[in-house]
DNA sequence: GCTGGCACTCTGTAGACTGAAGTGCTAACG
DNA sequence: CGTTAGCACTTCAGTCTACAGAGTGCCAGC
């Protein structure tokens, strides 16, 4: 176990692996001897690149083309090799600068997060909302929109929303209204939201009879808003990495279905990690893909996620280092408020 | 100008964009001699192919290839060859199905409607929400998200909600956020949205006082609530008519811009017509595409639109005839709720 | 005016050849 | 004994040719 020699492979599957990164094109033993930092020759790196695919971390598309690396090849550069994650300065500068941006509302400020990334990444970029299975109601708020239907429009704490509109039984005044509100305001408030099984009640007969009418509303309005939110942008973006048809359109078709990226999303990060590549994830129309997941905090509680979708050819440090400090940059944010 | 030989002419054309659109391969004039209806020799097809193409309604990718549709070639056909819009009776079904089932909230339908049309249609389907330009402010309230901050929820006539977080100056009890909640319902309810220019006033100190900030958030509320709202589903459709990458490049990062596709279902409508083929639309991204709209109306004000984005060889008669069924049926739901 | 027949054109595919790239192996070297 | 230079070998990508297939345009005859 001579390290020194370890240390020459480890070098040599690095930099095969970055000139694959940078050139999409399979990398030969003489283009890795003419690098800096190798000072072997090429029989010598020959060599090495063998016992490097026969470990299985390099693979050879055919005989006499050089090698690309395998998923265990990225897998082992991303646990071990990656040369400390690091973001190019204006890049950061970037971030910083939509982060000290005014206010926005959140879905906005989510919103530029996730064109943000994909802007400075060359990959899709994917944010999900503050999860909404710990918060509780604020605010339930009833609003005549004609003689019979009435909006109910719901605030969390997170400060989102959800509404439901009801087919009313009978017109009723604006007072009426106000009142119930008020009543269905203060039965919900501060409660968690999964655990809303009473009925709450009136002394005014008229009022008690609209009070199930709005909790069925009520409750699913809650439910609605239990559903994750998510943003995703810059499907065009990874689709520029490839050229096979079949890779494109199952790409497409992945992201377009965003309850999938969601899960997706959730998969990677239970699996204990921030970096899904090729397969490991299992999703096989993503198999030329990789995924890195940083998720994000609100007064210490993970509650989403950002999200990179790109080749497994991606520039991992650069895109691992954005995941974390844009994911760190939306926990001070959203810690403040 | 014999009539009779004008009709078979059209006719022949007719034949080959119908081969065209089932095949996606060049029509030869003797497949067009072999189908039912037409009587004549492969010989004669060709003479007249050959003076269509001069007409500039087909061409030859090559020599010795069969005819293709030129746009000038879709554009009679949709004008005037088409064989009576057909929408297939499962697929009135799909759709009749889709708009019997019970309420949703309006976005929701939207998103269901896009999702279907985009399925019975091999095209990306587009629909843009009831526009907010006409619409006034029913409800302005206030909900306390934290001892700093406060939330303003406006909702208007169609139901729908834009929402503004204020960074309050001072702590507020519940009742002064209350009583300036009516204060602003009042002062914006029944107006139309982009002429409300004045400040309410209260004998209030305390409420007075903020009443700035909140005309502020609510305004900018309101102009939020101004901007079109878009469901664009089914990218992956399109893509799987296109061969070529640079169509598919530039297909998906149209669709991505949603404000683009508006502009673009605005372009369309506005110069009077409902499809538009190829370079028609002026989106050089999308020129192997065709886009069909149908405006919905609630109350006979046409307040939003259905499009479907495919390739020119899609089977018009079928998409426009579904965009036509879905807009009316949309516009019969919207009417009487 | 329509049609059968035929020469012509162009595409797409298969096979042969070549140059380039890159490997694996071997023998020599320090 | 690890490293290296050299070389034979393999495979691919591109080019060229040949050829079958598809479809046309045109002409002569009905």
């Amino acid at each position: 176990m001579n390290s020194g020699v370890d240390d020459r492979r480890a070098s040599i599957l690095r930099a095969v692996i970055e000139a694959y990164i940078n050139s999409a094109e399979p990398v030969g033993s003489v283009h890795v001897a003419s690098l800096p930092g190798i000072e072997v020759s090429s029989a010598t790196i020959r060599n090495e690149m063998s016992t490097l695919e026969a470990e299985g971390y390099l693979r050879q598309p055919h005989t006499s083309a050089g090698r690309i690396p395998t998923e265990k090849g990225y897998r082992k550069y991303v646990d071990e090799l990656i040369p400390s994650v690091a973001v190019g300065p204006d890049r950061v500068d970037m971030v910083e600068g939509l982060f000290n941006k005014t206010h926005f509302e959140i879905e906005e400020l989510l919103v530029s997060t996730s064109r943000l990334l994909t802007s400075i990444t060359d990959c899709a970029a994917v944010v999900t909302g503050p999860s909404p299975q710990r918060t509780h109601i604020l605010s339930i708020q009833l609003v005549g929109l004609g003689p019979r239907s009435v909006l109910l429009v719901a605030v969390d704490a997170n400060g989102s929303i959800e509404k439901r509109t009801i087919d009313w039984p009978i017109e009723t005044s604006a007072k009426h209204l106000v009142e119930l509100s008020a009543i269905l305001t203060s039965h919900f408030r501060n409660r968690e939201v999964r655990d809303v099984e009473d009925t709450p009640h009136s002394s005014d007969a008229d009022i008690e009879a609209l009070i199930p009418n709005c909790m069925v509303a009520a409750k699913e309005a809650v439910r609605g808003a239990e559903r994750e939110v998510v943003f995703i942008e810059g499907a065009s973006r990874v689709v520029q990495s490839f050229d096979a048809l079949d890779t494109i359109r199952g790409i497409i078709s992945i992201l377009e279905r965003h309850y999938m990226v969601v899960s997706l999303m959730r998969s990677v990060l239970s699996r204990g990690q921030g970096v899904a590549i090729g397969s490991e994830h299992g999703l096989s129309s993503l198999r030329e893909c990789a995924v890195v997941v940083a998720p994000y905090r609100v007064d210490g509680v993970a509650v989403g996620t950002v999200g990179l979708i790109g080749p497994t050819r991606m520039n991992y440090g650069s895109v691992i280092g954005i995941a974390q400090l844009v994911s760190d940059n939306l926990s001070k944010r959203l810690s403040e408020g």
